[in-house]
DNA sequence: GTCTATATCATGATAGAC
DNA sequence: GTCTATCATGATATAGAC
């Protein structure tokens, strides 16, 4: 997840204005943010903002599908170190707490990007890549027979609803303690709920 | 919670314009939305928004703290007409489900409000009067034997946090069957993983 | 209290030099 | 490819009649 995605060269000028565009949309919001602003952080001017991409919400639609890609790239390498559902499943939330802990900004952007009124044309981050790929998980778990037989997205809802809860009061700075320290906790909770 | 909230006068001009603004929000978004527009669709002047209220930010204000109020009122009367955790909570989740299907406008605006750039001094929802009661009645339920000793926020976000990815799924489109139809499914999820 | 008309301002996007 | 300077647009908020 680490991994530059595709479309960005490292060390470019793209990289950088992703990069600020990401911290001031999270601080400031998207449209508190102006194109000089991000301008500035970047250190790059207003014109080449414009060569390297369409418009102020194609650098948002840039950045959200970074770091969507990013997520899918972590959860695929989580299917392959891991067998059974439950330790991939196990295995997503330790990598979304940490997400959240190392690169806040990211996780907020990618939590609510889709519901802060740009990015109009985007699917919701429920129904994108990543998401799909946690209710294949948990498919698998019910046939195989580690998950109790029930509707996928309800089984999938409960399994990781509370840890996304718990990442939103993070963020929300009501949750003064690190998430991997709720870890256990919390996976206790979730697996205890769809468990067969 | 139909109750209309104590500052509003209803049939009043500041109810046409609020309930114009809640449905303007979330379906153009806040920043796509001009005040003359809210003018027009709640067939009053600009002038008159003005005179009611302070600016734009300040009718978002009144109508996140009306909805809040009016979910406020719900859950305590909740409170009265149940006596154990168990029941409280199965109450909420039944309450917030009707409440999606019946106002999907004000339940979007109360779950993305605080995260769609304005209403930048609020409080966010999951910290707001509603989540503290929620909280209240876990507490109980844990003091009482009901619920599995642990962190209170970690349990509260387990039990209430499928419901409300489930939620989501239903305002993104992504879940076709109306809320209550799953209720039984995720309730037993929810209180498989906190119960005692 | 309500309205229309308007001043003021900031933004997104572009043109054109280098 | 990158920059500075500028334009055109559309918004918020107000002034002042009724």
């Amino acid at each position: 997840m680490a991994r530059t995605p595709a479309n960005v060269q490292p060390g470019q000028i793209s990289e950088r204005i992703i990069a600020a565009a990401l911290q001031l949309f999270t601080q400031r919001g998207y449209f508190s943010t102006s194109v000089p602003d991000m301008a500035r952080a970047a250190q790059v001017s207003v014109g080449s903002i414009y060569h390297h991409f369409k418009d102020k919400e194609d650098v948002a639609r840039a950045l959200y599908l970074g770091l969507t890609v990013g997520l899918q790239e972590a959860l695929e390498k989580i299917a392959l170190d891991n067998a059974t559902a439950h330790d991939r499943c196990r295995a997503v939330m330790t990598t979304l707490f940490e997400l959240t802990e190392s690169n806040r900004d990211a996780m907020e952007f990618m939590l609510y990007a889709k519901h802060r009124d740009f990015l109009p044309s985007e699917r919701p981050v429920c129904s994108s890549k990543p998401f799909e790929t946690m209710r294949a998980f948990v498919q698998s778990g019910m046939e195989n027979g580690e998950i109790r037989n029930m509707d996928v997205m309800v089984a999938t809802s409960c399994l990781f609803g509370g840890a996304i809860r718990l990442i939103t009061a993070r963020l929300d700075g009501v949750l003064a303690e690190p998430l991997p320290d709720r870890l256990d906790g919390v996976w206790e909770c979730a697996w205890r709920g769809v468990a067969a």
